[in-house]
DNA sequence: GCCAACGTTGGC
DNA sequence: GCCAACGTTGGC
């Protein structure tokens, strides 16, 4: 089993909004970035661990978990003219983007924040605080996950 | 809303 | 295949 760390931003999807989707499950679609898609197809697993994080917000942080209810299929919806996720360069013979179902598991009785990440010495190798990091889906080490959990 | 830091596109 | 121009992300 691995971890990861997962950005949405809140406006659009929040922790809170996945609590109260149909079976606590939704489809994670919409990545368009290859780093974040290679991750996506190859190694993200179903029963996989995720830090959902919001993003674009006014405190930017860590908010809650999901599990990976899902193996990664094909995202539909860069096949759909009306999405805003559209691309015309993937086709159903040639499939360009993936998506995974992500199932609520927790909130986090507060944010830990960017901010605070940044700051802790413990982490400064953590994906999330390294320069230029702006992959929407990352690996996350046993490690790191225990020790953000323990922050809470 | 600004803008730094990336990523992608497309001409050559 | 290089790289300039453009687009996007996301913190601030």
């Amino acid at each position: 089993m691995a971890f990861w760390l997962m950005k949405s931003e809140p406006d659009e999807f929040s922790i809170d909004d996945l609590a109260h989707c149909e079976n606590q499950t939704e489809t994670w679609d919409g990545i368009r970035n290859y780093q974040a898609r290679n991750f996506l197809r190859d190694k993200v697993e179903l029963g996989d661990i995720v830090f959902f994080y919001h993003s674009s917000c006014k405190v930017p942080g860590i908010v809650g978990l999901a599990t990976v209810s899902s193996a990664p299929y094909i995202d539909q919806s860069a096949f759909d003219q009306a999405s805003t996720y559209f691309d015309g360069k993937s086709s159903i013979d040639n499939p360009r983007w993936v998506a995974v179902d992500l199932t609520f598991k927790a909130k986090f009785s507060r944010i830990i924040t960017l901010t605070e990440l940044k700051a802790d010495p413990n982490l400064t190798e953590m994906v999330l605080v390294s320069k230029g990091a702006r992959l929407s889906v990352q690996p996350v080490t046993q490690q790191e996950f225990d020790y953000i959990l323990s922050l809470e």
